[in-house]
DNA sequence: TTTCATGTAACTTTATATGTTACATGATTG
DNA sequence: CAATCATGTAACATATAAAGTTACATGAAA
């Protein structure tokens, strides 16, 4: 089944658009997610409307971060492009009259809503301040570069 | 997205081949789960390889069950569907050489990885007969009532 | 007024489960 | 043995949703 991957795209693009302090267009940002800029413009609509990302049109327009880092959670962003199933796997019929088919569609639905609510809870624990936080660490850890002195 | 509801089916399909002494036809089985019997046959093949299932051809022939109840448990289903992706969502790259992508990649990991855990672990503490048992509870609860109907 | 960049619609592509058709294989029964 | 039944499997069609693509209108900046 193809995967979803939005939300990772998404992600990415943030924390470039974090890094930045101009706004980034709808094309530089399709060429780091190796993707297409009108699709990039299809998916950051559902964050704009929730305020994650502004956009501003003609020179020097683009996209930028609505508020900071510290303050978008995982949860946010996966809400904002409209709360995507998480499962590709599923219950065939919704609604049976087989009781049968009713007891399997329970156990399938304890499991699965426990899965969910356990994403659902990491999520909303994890910001993108974090992930810049674990982002920065892993970058101390790396051979020395021009940018950084050496640590421990 | 589209669901895969082949797991859900076939412990549809388990369940009802529990409670017949009988084999089952392809044919039944579609009617059970409103589908085809190509599909069943197609789908069960891989129950039939990990041995949760038998098959015979000609007069009388159709499907049983190759061991107990107790003897399945969910997990074993799972993994006789060759495991199908338990998540609809997924990194977009999975290899990227990008730093910033690398730390997404790894939190989103780190989540449903855990997820995906948990799941496994209910879905192998879950056999086949736990579901038919709840199933006889949910029926003692019913008013009294002659069999009834599957629906499609 | 020219240029740049988004906003959005419409269409295409791709991937995968599922539906469908067809026929060979093999088992049972008369 | 021959007819019938049911699986085994291949091949192709369909449906759905993400993602790619194209096109053009809108609006902001220079």
């Amino acid at each position: 089944m193809k995967h979803d991957t939005r939300f990772s795209a998404m992600l990415h693009l943030l924390l470039h658009m974090a890094d930045r302090n101009q706004p980034i267009t709808s094309d530089e940002l399709a060429r780091y997610m190796a993707g297409n800029a009108a699709a990039v413009r299809r998916t950051m609509a559902g964050l704009r409307a929730a305020g994650i990302v502004r956009s501003g049109k003609g020179h020097g327009g683009g996209w930028t971060l609505g508020r900071p880092l510290q303050a978008i959670s995982l949860a946010d962003v996966y809400a904002a492009l409209g709360t995507p199933d998480l499962f590709a796997i599923g219950i065939r019929n919704p609604a049976p009259s087989c009781l049968v088919e009713r007891a399997v569609n329970a156990s399938m639905q304890e499991t699965l809503g426990e899965a969910e609510r356990l994403v659902q809870a990491r999520l909303q624990s994890i910001t993108l301040a974090s992930i810049a936080a674990e982002l920065r660490a892993r970058m101390a850890k790396l051979p020395l570069n021009p940018k950084e002195p050496h640590d421990a």
